[in-house]
DNA sequence: AAGTGGTCTAGACCACGGG
DNA sequence: CCGTGGTCTAGACCACTTC
């Protein structure tokens, strides 16, 4: 059994909470309070509340105080348009899903450049393709969309060069279509796909940009999408778990259901 | 910009690690030797090192040091069996799939008990149900598996008791041919379903039973099926991240595409 | 027993946020 | 300005691992 000074505070704390001592959004004790009433040295009530915000339960701010953390991440339809026409809800685009969702002030960069593969696209964008003169070379589209000024969500997508080169794809207009309609618009059919979805930490720079401090993992998805054997794009979308969760439906889902998936949480208990 | 001196530690070290200093699974140089190499006291240097280890990239163990961290995640296919027989490599079962990846010593442990539903739990099965007499009432399936003596992943399964009550589904014996088989079986088909995937740390009890440090979040699953507008089961499957990748296909896929997503890993750069 | 990380203290000073 | 958290030190002792 651990009975160290620092795991007391932290279940000291982890009980309030659970007791309901304090509200998502409440302010907690400071450090020095809590160290005078269970008489340990600052620094050790300070690594008490750092577990639990390891833990993703409370979030400190400088000058400030902890606060207990209040984690309602909205779900974003991920199945890919396959099934035809899902749920109109979803299919209506980011932007509309998010004001629904009670926010405001949305707003999307995006930044286009050519550059050569890395290792890691070439292995999700050479398969069935020569790496033939521009083999090599990829269209690459960085999109940040950030809520209440806020980052929210990147996106990074990679075309090869011989299917967005010259193409409204190299536009650093956003696509208001999407991109699986411009690339049919160019006659290249996203007939099938895969995603792969893995959560980490962010590296320092991520968690600036996002604005996350400890505790809170990224969700990361890749897609690869094919029309064929030929792989069209690959993209990786990179969102803090915290405000967001995937939802995949399989079968002709009744809209009516998506929308009770749709107000899952995982944090709930 | 922060030049705090553990911050500088911290530099030093994912440095090193992006030079390639040291390979994955290697050992680093020891918190006193850091604290004289960079001049700090060995508080700091501690504290720089909880930095990487925050972010997943090394893994610190008492009385041994610190090593670089090897995240190897294994893909699963998460995709329903809506679209018929996808691919025999993941079908086949989940003990081979582990066996195949070089994994030996896998070991399924269930428990079935019978309660009355959570809040959570209603509000997932409840949907086209009358609250009737046994409403209430879930038969939950337990499930942890182990690989190399430590624990994997684990899963809850939830039925209403109408449906899996005095069957087999109350058996603790590991159903072989698959829940959807046996609700087949019993004249029920999964008809279609929704996922919920997201990710959050571990609370203390998680982190002790997969055996994890910090800096490593689990991703979470929760899928709901279906037959009509009836929920049939609810699963929540919890794993570690730096284990455990979801892959999930759109159309249909060819296998072998699928078996190079397989191969896919969020960690790369 | 030696080496390495884990915990803890007391005290100092800095940095940020809000009156 | 004041309150709060953020950083840092020096030194002590404990717990676990390995030889």
């Amino acid at each position: 059994m651990n009975t160290s000074r620092k795991t007391v505070v932290a279940d000291h704390l982890r009980e309030a909470l659970a007791r309901g001592d304090y509200k998502p959004g409440e302010r907690l004790p400071g450090e020095e309070e809590l160290a005078e009433q269970l008489d340990v040295s600052r620094a050790t009530a300070r690594l008490g509340m750092r577990i639990l915000q390891d833990e993703g339960r409370i979030a400190i701010r400088a000058g400030r105080g902890a606060f207990v953390a209040d984690h309602r991440p909205i779900v974003h339809l991920a199945t890919p348009v396959t099934g035809g026409g899902d749920s109109e809800r979803f299919q209506a685009g980011y932007q509309p899903h998010l004001r629904e969702a009670g926010y405001d002030q949305v707003r999307q960069e995006t930044k286009v450049s050519l550059d050569t593969m890395r290792p890691k696209v070439a292995k999700r964008l050479r398969h069935g393709v020569e790496g033939g003169a521009q083999g090599d070379l990829v269209v690459v589209r960085s999109s940040s969309r950030f809520v209440e000024g806020g980052l929210w969500q990147s996106q990074v997508t990679y075309f090869p060069y011989d299917i967005a080169g010259n193409t409204p794809l190299m536009s650093p207009e956003s696509l208001e279509e999407g991109v699986t309609a411009v690339l049919r618009s160019l006659g290249y059919r996203e007939e099938w796909n895969w995603d792969i979805v893995g959560a980490r930490m962010p590296s320092p720079d991520e968690a600036e940009s996002f604005g996350l401090g400890p505790g809170i993992p990224l969700l990361v998805q890749e897609r690869v999408t094919y029309e064929g054997e030929r792989p069209l794009r690959f993209t990786e979308t990179v969102m803090p778990a915290n405000r967001h969760q995937l939802l995949y439906s399989g079968g002709e889902a009744p809209e009516e259901l998506l929308v009770l998936a749709s107000d899952v949480n995982i944090f709930e208990r």
